[in-house]
DNA sequence: CACCGTTGTATCCATGGCGATACAACGACG
DNA sequence: CGTCGTTGTATCGCCATGGATACAACGGTG
């Protein structure tokens, strides 16, 4: 019982695929890697996932067609032969888990979603001109077009463009105001301050929400903003926390994304 | 054994899908929903896609089955009816936009990776023993964890499991070593302190990687371990980093995920 | 040398997803 | 009241995926 049997009974809110020369690496090639370095044969780990041996392989090899060689065969001999995990199987494997981790991640994280224009470009980084000030951020990865069917998560921002800035809420860090850090002797360079609106406690780790008030308030009249963070609860207590008090923001903009909003 | 495996930057790109009741929302489905809201019909987006209108049709309805109302219908009047988006079909869209700019994001962020042992748990923190110290970070979900993971290899994780600690290199800050900051006064907790081992410098953004000595060096054998930082080309300017400066690393817990290292 | 369990390889067949097509129902508009 | 373009619904066929089966090749072992 080591594994739910079933159609990939998928059980987070989301699925990952690895892609490689467009061959996808999901949970069902990660199962039957797996399942061969138990069973010590591809025929084993077949029949311990109850599919079919051949169609096993077959997927092996359009895998290391991709992914380059994955499962060592050897046919004959001691016990008939065997399969073997590759060194680069494993890597895969991690790589996989990894990526699962972030997605599991991403659904229990809350981040601030604000609107904003784009103010300049340089290289990665972008500057954006939001409600409560110029934030910098990243646009896209290292992008290599031509997705298939996904469509754009372009990188194609331009200065100008409507985009949404999102910060993840693990990486916000919430700061003393009175005790002010040299903006010189850190790399985090997005800043901005606050009061504490609202904190969600959970068991150990707390939801900490900064109400930001918006740089031009009488002028465009918005509200205030809130920014999330996601810190310990100890660090709640460190920092005596609470509603109200004036706290400094401080994140890097190498962890803001931008994405572009079609509207 | 090698502590780090350095993923390079854009290792591969995956793929994302939203799970519910076991119906996959994919990039195509977000494609089919956005092609709906800009051509106010489901027959006018089947055909911008180039795909058949009766299979669109009905894979909104078995979307909808899981997902709830996304697509209002109407049929008759004028222009002969139409469709709209409904606002949960947004924040459908929202969350998908979302997980493919964090899968985008892991495809090109380097991390570090350490294995250790977990020391102690308390709640959603959970303490790990590795080569350099005592590092904290989140296991698994946070707070909200109404469904915890259903699958197999979860986040089941004890005290005395080996596991993979995994930081993000944009998650990490980096300090002048002499500017110290107060660690009262910050939410981050988790702090090493190393030398500047190599810089990689990108059009705007630098990988700095730092070289951290094991804490108990002669007993292990261990040889240093290198822990990747994302940061902007103007803050290794601003802190005047070179190779061999000394540096003290800085990152939040709930920025360090903890996976199981099934072995 | 026969036996064994495995790796290779080929073929058939069931299933599901999707395009294509056709037709009924609908309701505002001229 | 007829026209129009849409939403509903049903049916057919194509094609890719994967299971089922069969058989050859292989190389230690007894």
């Amino acid at each position: 019982m080591s594994d739910t049997t079933g159609p990939d009974a998928a059980a987070g809110r989301g699925r990952a695929a690895l892609i490689e020369g467009g061959v996808e690496f999901d949970g069902r090639d990660a199962a039957l890697l797996r399942a061969v370095d138990a069973a010590g044969s591809v025929a084993g780990a077949a029949s311990a996932l109850g599919r079919s041996r051949a169609r096993a392989l077959s997927r092996i090899e359009t895998l290391e067609g991709a992914y380059g060689t994955l499962v060592e065969r050897r046919r004959g001999g001691e016990g008939g032969g065997g399969s073997r995990l590759a060194g680069s199987a494993r890597e895969l494997l991690d790589r996989y888990d990894r990526l699962q981790a972030v997605l599991a991640a991403t659904a229990s994280v809350p981040e601030t979603v604000l609107r904003g224009t784009v103010e300049a470009i340089d290289g990665e980084i972008a500057v954006v001109d939001t409600a409560v000030g110029a934030l910098s951020g990243l646009h896209g990865g290292t992008g290599d077009g031509a997705d298939t069917d996904s469509d754009g998560d372009g990188d194609a921002v331009a200065v100008g463009d409507p985009v949404q800035v999102r910060i993840g809420a693990d990486a916000v860090t919430v700061n003393d105001a009175a005790n002010a850090v040299d903006p010189d002797a850190t790399s985090a360079r997005n800043r901005l301050t606050g009061r504490v609106s609202r904190i969600d406690s959970g068991e150990t780790v707390s939801t900490v929400r900064v109400a930001v008030e918006p740089v031009d308030r009488e002028a465009t009249g918005d509200a205030a903003v809130d920014v999330a963070a996601l810190i310990t609860a100890e660090s709640v207590d460190r920092l005596g926390l609470a509603p109200g008090d004036p706290v400094s923001l401080r994140w890097k903009a190498t962890a803001t994304r931008l994405v572009p909003h079609a509207e």
